[in-house]
DNA sequence: ATCAATCTACGAAAATTTTCGTAATAAAAT
DNA sequence: ATTTTATTACGAAAATTTTCGTAGATTGAT
């Protein structure tokens, strides 16, 4: 089970959350090597931050040697999906429906994506 | 034509651009009355941010009488794309689609409303 | 053994965002 | 006319987020 998913991770900590989910366990040498290769980012920032996520549990650290490896202590998709509902609630006062026909209509979507997405609006009509 | 569509709001302006796009013009006054109803917050607070709004041109203002009324000065829809856009970056790795798929899964969408995205698709796949 | 390199901890500075107190001004009420 | 009320402007405090410098510790190289 997942614990806290009501923590909402800054920005910061979010891009390290992605870094995280995308490597499953990480150093802070390698976050920060990840990081770099998008924006300027001195080691010790990289660092204090990932400190301060531990603290909020956000992640969880295993002292492996002399140094810290980490791992992302929440899920990617509770924490996506409570990031959706937020962001929903504010930008799209409440409608998702607004927010997907946005979405579809202005991103760049493959017909493929199309109709799978169309597949799981079938499966979910039927379900319910 | 739209300004400035890159300037992202923070989460308060955001606030406020939501009740101006709902109310059309508003004073300071109506604006942090419709704020207060959700949470508590002081006049001043509502006036000063709206003066730095005005600042960065995400508001108008038109002096009637003594007191300024105010009007969003970004579209309702421009704004929410550019900071969908921004979230579907950072939270789902520019997916729109894994993003879509997760709205649907997760929120509680009505059958008439799932029906209305379906046509969207089928319009757009006709559409490309 | 000494030096260089690497990592963590800590604290604080810097930047951003949010909140609010105070003063000045103008209108409205008494 | 004086007082009360409502509005704006201004500045700064408070809170949050981001950045980084420095010190201490440990490993590895010379």
């Amino acid at each position: 089970m997942e614990k806290q998913i009501n923590i909402k991770p800054t920005e910061s900590e979010l891009e390290i959350l992605q870094i995280l989910w995308a490597l499953g366990k990480a150093t802070v040498r390698q976050v920060n090597e990840e990081l770099s290769k998008t924006k300027e980012v001195g080691y010790t920032t990289t660092l204090k931050l990932m400190q301060i996520m531990f603290e909020k549990q956000l992640v969880s650290r295993t002292d492996e040697g002399r140094y810290h490896v980490y791992e992302a202590a929440v899920g990617e998709e509770p924490t996506q999906h409570m990031l959706l509902d937020k962001f929903i609630g504010t930008t799209f006062r409440g409608s998702a429906t607004r927010m997907v026909m946005q979405a579809l209509g202005n991103q760049q979507v493959s017909k493929e994506e199309l109709d799978e997405i169309k597949k799981l609006i079938d499966s979910i009509e039927k379900g319910q």
